[in-house]
RNA sequence: GCGCCCGUAGCUCAGCUGGAUAGAGCAUCGGCCUUCGAAGCCGGGUGUCGUAGGUUCGAAUCCUACCGGGCGCGCCA
C-alpha cells in the first residue's frame, strides 16, 4: 500500500501549491486509520504555519484525495483530520500484489557486522540477540534491494589469548579437550582468572604492609606477566604461539558452525579482529598525519569537541602507551576497509547497549576520515538471569545449544500430542522448525532494545504471540489449500468483502509498510508485530467464515485470500530467519 | 562526578519523528471441537502511562527537574 500513500501524499501536496504557492508544497502525512481506510492529520499540522483554519485545509485535502482512482470518498471530522476510504474493487485488486516489495535499496551496499563471539568461549543465550537480530536484518535488507554483506566480526584476537596459551600449557586435561574442547577453554580462562584475582588480593596486601602507597605502583600479578609475555611473542609471530591460536580459533569456529547451521544463519565474510592486525599501524599512522589524533600520556587518542563533532565525547584510545593497539584502532580499520573493499554507502555494527560510547567514538572518528557511508550502531538491551549480570568469569552461562535443544525437546512433546498423524521424522521436523522459530521470535519481537531477563518459559512459549502461532496459521492455510487442490478447486479473483474479510485485506496490504520500516528503523520486531496481527486477523476469519464450503465464486474468492495470507506469512518470516511446516 | 538507556494492566511487553476511546500476550473467569486443524476462536476487567511542572488546538509520545532501576566513562573487548 506504500505506492498509493505515496501518491496520495503527493496529491496532497500538489493541492498545497495549488491553493497557497510554492512554499507551501510538501510531503503531507497519510497512515493509516482506526475509523477509515487511512487518514491524513496534515491539516492540524500545518494550519498554524499557513495561517489557515485547519479545517479550510482538510477540506483542500479531502477534494484533491478524493481524485485518486482508488478513493471511493472522503470526509473532514474533527478538528482537521481527513478521513480516507477506498473502493473495495481497489482492495481486492491490489491484493494479489501484497507480498511484493519495493526495492529501495537497489544500488546500494550495507555492511552489517554481527554475532561476532570470542573465540575460545562458548556460545550462550546472550549471544542470540546479535545473531538473531543482524540476520534478520541482514534477510530484510536483501529483499528491499541492497546488496549485503554479512560479515562476522570474530572476537580472535587480544589480551585473552595470553592468558589461554599460560592456562593451556599450566592446566590442560588433554582428554577433556579432546571431547570438548571450548568447554576445556572456558575452564583454562576461568581458572586463570582466579588465580590472577588472588595475586592481585595477595599483591595488594603485601603493598599495604609495605608503603600503604594504595597500590598504584603495585606489580603486576606473576601469572598476567607471564599472559602478556606470551601475547607479545603471539603478536611477534611465535611459532608456537601462532600454532595454538590457530588450533583455539579452529576449535571455536567448529563449534560456532555447528550453532549457525541449526540456527541457518550464514555470513558472507568472516573477517575476525586479527584480520586487521596489519593495518593497525598504518590507521593509525594516518590518523596521526591528518591530525586527528594526537599523542597523550604516552598513548595515541583521538579528542572530540562539541563544535566539530556534535557531542563532547571523551577522548578514544586508539593506541597503547606500549605500543600496543586495541579494539579501536582495529574497528577504524574496519570501517575503512568497508568502504575501500565493498564501497559500502551503509555501515551497521549489531552490538549490545554496553558499547555505544565505543560506537559514538568510532562514528566520529571515521566522520573526521571522511568516512562516505552512514553508520550505524544497532545496540540491544542486556540479556540478564534472574539471578542477575550473565558473566563468562562467573561461569553462571546458559550454553545456546542447550536453550535450542531444550526448545526442541518441549515442541516436540506438544507436536506428538497436537498432531499424533504426524510420523516420527515428521514431528521431529516440526519440533526443529518450530522450537528454533519460538527461541528467534522471542528475541525478535521485543524492541531490541527493551533489556531482557531470561526465562526458560517465556524464551520457549508455543502459544500466544509467538512463532508457533505464525506457523500454525500458516499451517492450516496449507491444509485448506491442499484440500482445495485435491477437490480441483481453484483460487480465483477475490470477489466479495466481508467486514472480516477487509480487515484481512487491509491488513494484507500493509506488508511492504512493516517490511521498509524495518530496513529503515533496524527493528525487527516491527515486522513480528505486523505478522502477528496478520495472523490474527487471519484467525478470526477463519473462524468466521468458511472457505471450502462457501458457494463457487466465494470459495474461490477466499481461497485466494488464504493463499495471498500465507504468501505474506511465509515470506514474512522467512525474512525473520524463520521457517514454515505445512502440518503441524 | 559526567554520559547513555529504561519506568505503560498482577506479570512480559507494543504504542514514542505529537493525533480521535492507551493496546496485545501471559495469568484468571465463562463460552466454542458430528462444519475447512482447539499450538485456535469468541466474550468478561483491570491503568495516578514513575512524580511534578512546561510547550499547544491536542502529550504515554516533545522539553525541564526530580525519584527509581540498568549500563558505560584512556592503556580489556
Amino acid at each position: 500500500m506504500l505506492v498509493l500513500i505515496d501518491e496520495l501524499a503527493e496529491l496532497g501536496a500538489t493541492s498545497l501549491r495549488g491553493t497557497f504557492g510554492d512554499e507551501a508544497g510538501q510531503r503531507i502525512g497519510v497512515a493509516s486509520s482506526q475509523v477509515a481506510d487511512l487518514q491524513t492529520a496534515s491539516a492540524m499540522q500545518l494550519a498554524k504555519k499557513l495561517k489557515r483554519n485547519p479545517r479550510e485545509l482538510a477540506e483542500v485535502f479531502a477534494a484533491a484525495l478524493f481524485t485518486h482512482p482508488a478513493v471511493a470518498r472522503t470526509e473532514v471530522a474533527g478538528p482537521g483530520f481527513v478521513n480516507i476510504h477506498l473502493h473495495d474493487a481497489w482492495l481486492r485488486d491490489a491484493v494479489s500484489q501484497a507480498a511484493s516489495l519495493r526495492q529501495v535499496g537497489t544500488g546500494q551496499t550495507v555492511v552489517i557486522d554481527y554475532s561476532s563471539p570470542n573465540v575460545a568461549k562458548p556460545m550462550h543465550i546472550a549471544h542470540i540477540r546479535s545473531t538473531i537480530i543482524g540476520d534478520a536484518l541482514k534477510r530484510v535488507m536483501r529483499a528491499v534491494g541492497y546488496t549485503v554483506v554479512a560479515d562476522n566480526h570474530l572476537g580472535d584476537w587480544g589480551t585473552q589469548f595470553g592468558k589461554l596459551i599460560v592456562a593451556y600449557r599450566k592446566w590442560l586435561d588433554p582428554q577433556a579437550f579432546e571431547e570438548n574442547p571450548v568447554s576445556e577453554l572456558l575452564r583454562l580462562y576461568v581458572k586463570f582468572v582466579e588465580l590472577e584475582k588472588q595475586q592481585k588480593a595477595e599483591l595488594g596486601k603485601k603493598n599495604q604492609a609495605d608503603e600503604g602507597d594504595d597500590g598504584a605502583a603495585a606489580d603486576a600479578p606473576p601469572i598476567l606477566k607471564e599472559a602478556r609475555g606470551e601475547l607479545v611473542k603471539l603478536q611477534q609471530g611465535d611459532p608456537k604461539n601462532v600454532a595454538l591460536w590457530k588450533q583455539f580459533i579452529d576449535v571455536s569456529m567448529h563449534e560456532f558452525d555447528r550453532v549457525y547451521r541449526r540456527l541457518d544463519v550464514n555470513f558472507d565474510v568472516v573477517l575476525g579482529e586479527s584480520f586487521y592486525n596489519d593495518q593497525l599501524a598504518g590507521t593509525v599512522q594516518t590518523l596521526l598525519d591528518k591530525g586527528i589524533a594526537e599523542e597523550s600520556e604516552g598513548a595515541i587518542v583521538v579528542r572530540f569537541d562539541k563544535a566539530t563533532d556534535g557531542d563532547a565525547l571523551p577522548p578514544f584510545l586508539i593506541r597503547k602507551a606500549d605500543g600496543g593497539f586495541l579494539y579501536g584502532s582495529t574497528d577504524v580499520a574496519g570501517l575503512l576497509y568497508r568502504v575501500g573493499r565493498w564501497n559500502a554507502s551503509r555501515i551497521i555494527i549489531v552490538t549490545d547497549e554496553r558499547q555505544q560510547l565505543h560506537f559514538k567514538q568510532l562514528f566520529a572518528t571515521g566522520r573526521r576520515l571522511g568516512v562516505p557511508a552512514s553508520m550505524e550502531h544497532v545496540w540491544f538491551g542486556l540479556m540478564r538471569l534472574a539471578e542477575g549480570t550473565i558473566s563468562t568469569r562467573d561461569g553462571n552461562l546458559i550454553g545456546l545449544e542447550t536453550l535450542l535443544d531444550e526448545a526442541e525437546r518441549r515442541s516436540l512433546e506438544v507436536a506428538r500430542q497436537c498432531n499424533p498423524d504426524l510420523t516420527e521424522e515428521e514431528a521431529r521436523e516440526v519440533a526443529r522448525v518450530v522450537g528454533i522459530g519460538a527461541v528467534k521470535y522471542n528475541d525478535l519481537s521485543k524492541d531490541r532494545t527493551t533489556m531482557v531477563t531470561f526465562s526458560w518459559d517465556k524464551a520457549l512459549s508455543l502459544t500466544g504471540n509467538t512463532a508457533p502461532y505464525l506457523q500454525y496459521a500458516y499451517a492450516r492455510i496449507r491444509s485448506i489449500l491442499r484440500k482445495a487442490s485435491d477437490q480441483g478447486i481453484s483460487p480465483g479473483k477475490v470477489t466479495n468483502l466481508e467486514p472480516t474479510e477487509r480487515i484481512l485485506v487491509r491488513k494484507l496490504l500493509g506488508f511492504d509498510e512493516a517490511v521498509e520500516e524495518v530496513s529503515k528503523a533496524l527493528r525487527p520486531h516491527v515486522l513480528c508485530e505486523y505478522l502477528f496481527e496478520l495472523a490474527t486477523v487471519f484467525s478470526t476469519f477463519y473462524n468466521e467464515l468458511p472457505v471450502l464450503k462457501a458457494e463457487s465464486d466465494v470459495r474461490a474468492s477466499r481461497l485466494h485470500l488464504c493463499e495471498r495470507t500465507g504468501e505474506v506469512l511465509k515470506h514474512g518470516l522467512q525474512l525473520l530467519g524463520i521457517g514454515v511446516v505445512e502440518r503441524m
